[in-house]
RNA sequence: CGGGGCGUAGCCUAGUGGCUAUGGCGCCUGCUUUGGGAGCAGGAUAUCGAAGGUUCGAGUCCUUUCGCCCCGACCA
């Protein structure tokens, strides 16, 4: 590609907006443009960027013996009504209906529409296991789009769904996508890591993420630096210890002014491990069948010195969605926020309770009463509920296998696997005839990359003050041909020489200034630099640098550019590849 | 959906009721220059996001609305 006609223009400065580095770049470099809030334009280097991730990941599908389909977009709502989605996903599927009426959907996911297939297509054991994948659009409406690529409505993933005839197959294709995305990211050069994760509105049980850790990632990743045990925060556990006594007599006593657990602390001169936390939250339940929904107060209860994981607590509860309750909701329960407990709790709230609370005794707890406490609460005899663990995992809290202090940080979920089991086939009649002659559900799972957001991480990853420095496999070319000379025959015939070898090179054949041109491959940061001036030319020589190491020059001989370049492009290539991670799931989440 | 911020040319930006809306980058023409965002001369590009209002006069004040960004709720 000839700079001159590139259709993408560098910018020298940011665009309103752009707050990390790597969405500058992006920006600055003429990879990506905003149409919208969560909505990009891929210009030919972000194409070619992403096009170059696509192939990685066809590579490492076909290898496990995925076949690549496309299913549409645009789906009929039916089948979205047979599995419930329709009703249970709220406004983040977009919805209308087409001219006679008849509603439709943008999927924002495809399991519906590959049940669909797979029931038409699959009658027997004989026929599995299959796997089949596609990389295209889907259209998620989120409420906050943020970071550029990192968050988006419109973008490119890659779905897969397995099919099998039992768990064990299911699990064999499991652990084949674990492995074959560890070769994905690292054939990309992203580093990640993979935790046990949340199901969420997917269904199923088994789950992992797999995350990129960065600063402006979104999701809390809680680690152990001491044995390997990692989750989401979303579903990280801990190990808690318990307050055991003796049950004393439960006493209420005035609390002024002590609507936080601090105040609380504060005026008993007690330890925030004595009390019990109450949060009030408003359960949403839909009925998967007809979509009804129904409301429910949920009061979650915590030991004082942990904090409420929502995720959980929704989880705990079965709710399809949560909020904090309003003041006048608790009151109309007979609750006093601030001063609130389970204790008392009406018919048709719901109660669920930590096992940092239902494990302690003698607890302080709201009286539900303005300004007033019971000292020596305990669950069961003063309260019932459900217990479950609903606590949020903190930095420094002890891991739940060995102990040693968690250590959290940020991460940007790229990739996913699920196990979604029966969840989809037999809400969607999706039967095989096994060879006991007996229907069975087939056994599903689902397995993602978000492609954009791959690239977004990667740019976060490889850049520096100059500008992007993206990996070999995954730039948009490979070489950068900086012309500095007037006569430019020479550097055409050399243009023309490496892109006949089969290398994709960039030639600045602009007349611009050097520094200009300089400036720009900084900023592009295409992995090989091949600089043509009169300086070294005229001893017939060419400098060669490469962007991750601008110190250091090397000189090509202008007769032997072309052999050389693909040396180093191999060489370049193998050092990705050595860092790639051979990982096999060993079962745990 | 709640809270906050911002919309002036392709990008960045000045403007605090008063003359023909500022400057830089980029763009066009000519000359010059070619190893780190060069120089000179000339030029084009803005219904100041939109609508309504206040005023003798509005980019500026008010109302409404649209869009974008950030925080929260949310999120595979």
């Amino acid at each position: 590609m000839r700079m001159s006609k590139l259709f993408s223009r560098t910018l020298r400065e940011a665009p309103n907006g752009a707050d990390s580095k790597g969405y500058e770049y992006l920006l600055r470099a003429g990879f990506i443009r905003q149409l919208g809030a969560g909505v990009f334009n891929l210009l030919p280097l972000g194409f070619r960027a992403v096009t170059k991730i696509e192939t990685i990941i066809r590579e490492e599908m076909d290898r496990i013996g995925g076949q690549e389909i496309l299913m549409p977009l645009v789906n009929p709502a039916d089948v979205w009504k047979e599995t419930g989605r329709y009703y249970s996903i709220d406004r983040e599927m977009s919805r209308f209906k087409d001219r006679v009426g008849r509603d439709m959907v943008l999927a924002m996911t495809h399991e519906e529409v590959v049940t669909d297939l797979a029931r038409t297509e699959i009658d027997s054991y004989k026929r599995m296991p299959l796997l089949v994948y596609q990389i295209q659009t889907k259209w998620r409406d989120d409420p906050r789009p943020r970071a550029g690529l990192i968050r988006v409505r419109e973008f490119t993933m890659k779905d897969s769904y397995s099919f099998d005839v039992d768990e064990a197959g299911l699990d064999e294709q499991y652990r084949a996508h674990y492995t074959a995305y560890f070769r994905i990211f690292g054939r990309t050069g992203l580093p990640v890591i993979v935790v046990g994760a949340d199901s969420g509105m997917m269904g199923g049980k088994v789950s992992h993420e797999y995350m990129y850790l960065s600063p402006i990632g979104e999701d809390t990743i809680i680690t152990c630096p001491a044995c390997h045990y990692t989750a989401n925060r979303q579903v990280a556990s801990f190990k808690k210890s318990y307050h055991k006594a003796e049950m004393k007599e439960m006493e209420k006593v005035f609390t002024p002014e002590t609507k936080t657990i601090d105040e609380l602390v504060d005026y008993l001169k007690i330890d925030k491990k004595q009390t019990a936390k109450s949060v009030f939250m408003v359960g949403t339940f839909i009925d998967d069948t007809n979509g009804e929904e129904q409301s429910k107060l949920i009061v979650g209860v915590v030991r004082g010195d942990l904090e409420v994981e929502e995720n959980k607590l929704q989880n705990a509860a079965r709710a399809n969605a949560l909020r904090p309750a309003h003041p006048e909701e608790i009151a109309a329960m007979g609750m006093v926020a601030g001063y609130g407990s389970a204790i008392g709790a009406k018919e048709g709230i719901l109660v669920i309770v930590d096992d940092s609370v239902a494990e302690s005794n003698n607890l302080v707890a709201g009286a539900n009463e303005w300004e007033h406490h019971y000292l020596n609460t305990n669950f069961g005899r003063d309260y019932q509920g459900t217990v479950a663990d609903i606590a949020s995992a903190q930095a420094g809290f002890a891991c739940p296998v060995c102990s040693a202090p968690l250590s959290a940080s940020k991460g940007i979920e790229v990739g996913n696997i699920f196990q979604l089991g029966t969840r989809y086939s037999e809400a969607m009649d999706c039967y095989y005839q096994d060879i006991d002659s007996t229907r069975k559900p087939v056994i599903m799972g689902s397995y993602g990359i978000g492609v954009g957001r791959l690239l977004a991480s990667l740019a976060e990853e490889y850049c520096d003050d100059l500008g992007l420095a993206l990996p070999i496999t995954v730039a948009p070319m490979q070489v950068h041909l900086v012309s500095l000379v007037k006569e430019s025959e020479t550097v055409d015939q050399l243009y023309e020489e490496l892109t006949a070898a089969g290398i994709d090179v960039l030639y600045d054949d602009r007349k611009e200034s050097a520094g200009v041109k300089f400036a720009d491959a900084d900023l592009i940061g295409l992995p090989i630099r091949i600089t043509v001036g009169n300086r070294s030319l005229k001893e017939g020589k060419v400098e060669v640098k490469v962007r991750s190491n601008l110190d250091e020059t090397l000189s090509f001989d202008l007769s032997t550019v072309v052999s050389e370049t693909q040396a180093l492009i191999g060489r370049l290539v193998a050092e990705i590849e050595a860092r790639i991670e051979e990982r096999e799931w060993d079962g745990s989440l």
